[in-house]
Order: C-alpha cells, then sequence, then structure tokens
DNA sequence: GAGTGGTCTAGACCACTGT
DNA sequence: CAGTGGTCTAGACCACTCC
C-alpha cells in the first residue's frame, strides 16, 4: 500500500496536485471520472467534486458537463490580489500611516471623466485628491470623481478627516466594479505632491465601483516612484 | 410574500448581497447562523454554508467558528487577474503574434539573479532574452533566467521557434510562485527593444515559480508603453 | 464547556453538451 | 440521447474558539 490517508477534499486536492506535478497526469490528459476516482480514494463523490472544483477555480484544470475534467492545456492560472484600503496596507507595514486633503470640489468633469462615470447627462460631481502619506513621506496620491446621484451621503462627509476611499470602502458597497494596472510618467503635478522627479515611472491603478447599472466613484491612485505591488500564485 | 424562489447556493449568494447592498446588513453585523438562514430560505444547512463560504473567499463576510458570521468591516475586495501566456493575450485581442529570440546564453547570474533564484552555491544558469510582438510591433520584452537543475528538460528545447513563457507554462509544473507588478522607466535597451523613448514609463510584472523547494524560473516582463491590465472585480 | 462553522456521506435529480 | 459534472438534501461528526 503506498498511499496516507486520503480523507479531506484537501487531501484529495493534494493527491490529484502531486499526479499532475509527477507528469503522471499530463496537460491535456483526461482524468478518471468523479465516480471512479471516489472509489479509487474511498471517499464520497462530493468530496472529489469540491477538490476538482476548487483546481478548476485555480485554472488547472478544465471541467465540463459530459466530456470529462482535463489537466488544462494552457494552465492559465489565477492570481488573487487583495485591494486593500491604504491606510491599512501602509499601517500593515509598520509605518505611520497620514492624510492629507488637497481638494474638494463639486465640478463640471472633463468628457474623459465623464465617460467613464456613465453619465447620461452633463452633471456636476464631487472631484477629490488627496495624498496618503506613511512616515510622513507621500505613499500615494488619490483623484477621485464621486456620482452625487449614486452616493448621495457622501456629499456630507468630512473628507478632511476621512480618505475617501477608506469612507467609500466602509459606506458605499457596490454590485460590480473593474479595475486596471499601469505605468505613468510623473508630471508637473505628481511629481511636486509625490516629492519625485519629473518624468519618473509611477505605477497606477484606475479603480471604478459600481452599484447596479450605475457608476459609484471612479478613481486614480498613482504610486510613489518604486512602488511595487505583490502577491504569490 | 416577498421572496422569489431561493433554490441554489448562488441564488442564497445573491440574497445575501442584496442584503448587503441594500444595508440591512451592515459591516461588523452578525449574521444569522446558518441553520437559522436554512429554516428561512428553506434548503439545508450545506447551501447555505456554500453561499457563505464563496462570499467570505470574496472578503465581503468573515467568518469563524464559535464566533459566526459577520460582514467584513474592511471588506477587502480580492480581485482575481488571470496570468496569461502572451501569445494567447494577444490573440486574443485579434492580433497576430510573432516571436524573436534575442539571446540564448548559459552563464553565472549576477548576485540579485542568483539570490532570486535561491542558488545554494555559484551555478551557470540558463538566460534568456526574447521580445513578443502583436502585429509586428514590440509588445512586451521577456526577460528569463532557467535553473537548469530544476528544468533539465528546458537546456535542450529550441527556444528560437518556441517561447521560453510558452514553454514553461506548458511543461514545467510549478508547486508555488510569486508575482510583483510595478513601473520602471525605460532604459538604453528597453528603448531600442520596445522602440520607444528612454525613459517612459513601463509595466513590468516579475514572476518566479518553484517546484516544491526549488526555483524553476524567475523572469522580468517589460511591457511597451500604455500597456494596461484589467479585471473585474 | 458549549456553540458555531467545516466537512463527510449516500443518494438523488438536474443541466449541459458531445456524439 | 446518454454521459458527465453541478447541485441539493438530511443527518452526522469533528475542529476550532470564545466564554
Amino acid at each position: 500500500m503506498t498511499a496516507m490517508d486520503i480523507n479531506t477534499w484537501q487531501d484529495v486536492q493534494g493527491e490529484i496536485l502531486d499526479r499532475i506535478n509527477s507528469r503522471r497526469w499530463k496537460p491535456g490528459d483526461l482524468l478518471p471520472k468523479e465516480t471512479e476516482l471516489a472509489q479509487e480514494f474511498g471517499c464520497a463523490r462530493t468530496t472529489i467534486n469540491r477538490a476538482m472544483q476548487s483546481l478548476a477555480d485555480t485554472g488547472l484544470l478544465e471541467r465540463r458537463r459530459k466530456a470529462g475534467t482535463r489537466v488544462a492545456i494552457h494552465p492559465v492560472r489565477k492570481a488573487t490580489i487583495s485591494i486593500p484600503i491604504i491606510q491599512q496596507e501602509i499601517e500593515q507595514k509598520g509605518l505611520v500611516y497620514s492624510y492629507s486633503l488637497t481638494s474638494h470640489v463639486f465640478a463640471t468633469p472633463p468628457p474623459d471623466i465623464q465617460a467613464r462615470l456613465a453619465l447620461p447627462s452633463q452633471e456636476d460631481v464631487l472631484h477629490i485628491k488627496a495624498l496618503h502619506l506613511a512616515d510622513g513621506r507621500p505613499y500615494v496620491f488619490e483623484d477621485r470623481w464621486i456620482n452625487a446621484q449614486a452616493a448621495p451621503d457622501a456629499m456630507n462627509v468630512d473628507f478632511t478627516m476621512q480618505s475617501p476611499n477608506k469612507w467609500l470602502v466602509e459606506n458605499a458597497p457596490y454590485t460590480k466594479g473593474d479595475i486596471a494596472f499601469s505605468a505613468a510618467n510623473a508630471g508637473e503635478m505628481e511629481s511636486k505632491l509625490l516629492s519625485c522627479n519629473k518624468g519618473d515611472a509611477l505605477f497606477v491603478i484606475e479603480r471604478r465601483t459600481w452599484m447596479n447599472e450605475m457608476v459609484i466613484t471612479t478613481a486614480q491612485l498613482i504610486f510613489s516612484p518604486r512602488y511595487r505591488m505583490h502577491t504569490d500564485i
């Protein structure tokens, strides 16, 4: 007998991973059906199902009814990245968080922002610029537009004490969102705010959240030079 | 009666989401225990459990034995990003993929790479530089080091026809990996290869994969200017 | 110690999809 | 139309953790 006890779905997952990593099951191979594995491992089909579904979620297996389960030919692995509240991210690094409101106006957005907010007509929108600091040093610059109709409460919040990032996360639930990552050269404004050189490469996150079919807010987060976002796979 | 039929765990998940979004259940609130919700929805506890676990995975709920389930105070949402094979990513955009090997040598790595490869001693390592193009234009530059011990097969592959990115994904399964995103200014080499200006802000992905305690490969993917990586939340 | 979520089981029916 | 995964159920036991 070779096997250790295989009882939990995590055990099953581990065994399947071993067989893939040892190349006993290669990319493209058809795996035994759930009932067969259940027999082999001496457990319920439900347990096998849980394990395989979990692996399919990470992109390592491809499952289709009737067609069965295969090792993914192109294992497009999926990485989960946590989108933290900036204050949390800074404090978790053991640094002192501080925050400074740069500007807070009610204004007509430029066309590109109006498009990103999916506004039906030209309406005034809350525009907030703020700087987040770690140990007193500029960490990230937040440039945000908030749709008054979608988040009326936001109009009465005092954003000198609390960042819009934090307030929105805690008070504006959303039904969907999108996020984009890119790189940009520091312009005049960014270099002053982040106290870096003009032209420096900056990491940029653009975020947008929706409540049903209405955009709540869109924001650019422009990080100081040398910022890295990382995660495990 | 208000409710539509709630049968599947997805239905339960939707109902829970609705109650959170309508602020009937607010951040920090304790939710009814699984057995209670099962009664209310008229389904098995297992179904409730599946729905809540799924929501806990996305970071919207926090669950602890004995303490119960709460709406996350700081809903640190988790975004899943797919790490695609470059060829796939380009072709999915409807562009023509091509590839050109720049350099392919067996060499002693500099100290920082040696550290990233977690090499016990100073050993020779396969160093590959390659350019991926979309519609004939530079798309991303791949700068990769491959540990011969961890992936001996890679030593005999003809990387003029096939990118290391693709070959490794298909032939070198890994047990863990890490990935980092950042921004960097184009240097002399990057500007020539990617035909952009020196100093341009470039999006950079650094990846590393392991087989057990041995690093298989580490790579820098340096994208052309204006590259954006995006996903939904 | 007691309460809550985590998981397993055996059996059942359903939904999709390849042939 | 038949085979495979997707999901539900009811009941059970276990593991963790708060009090």
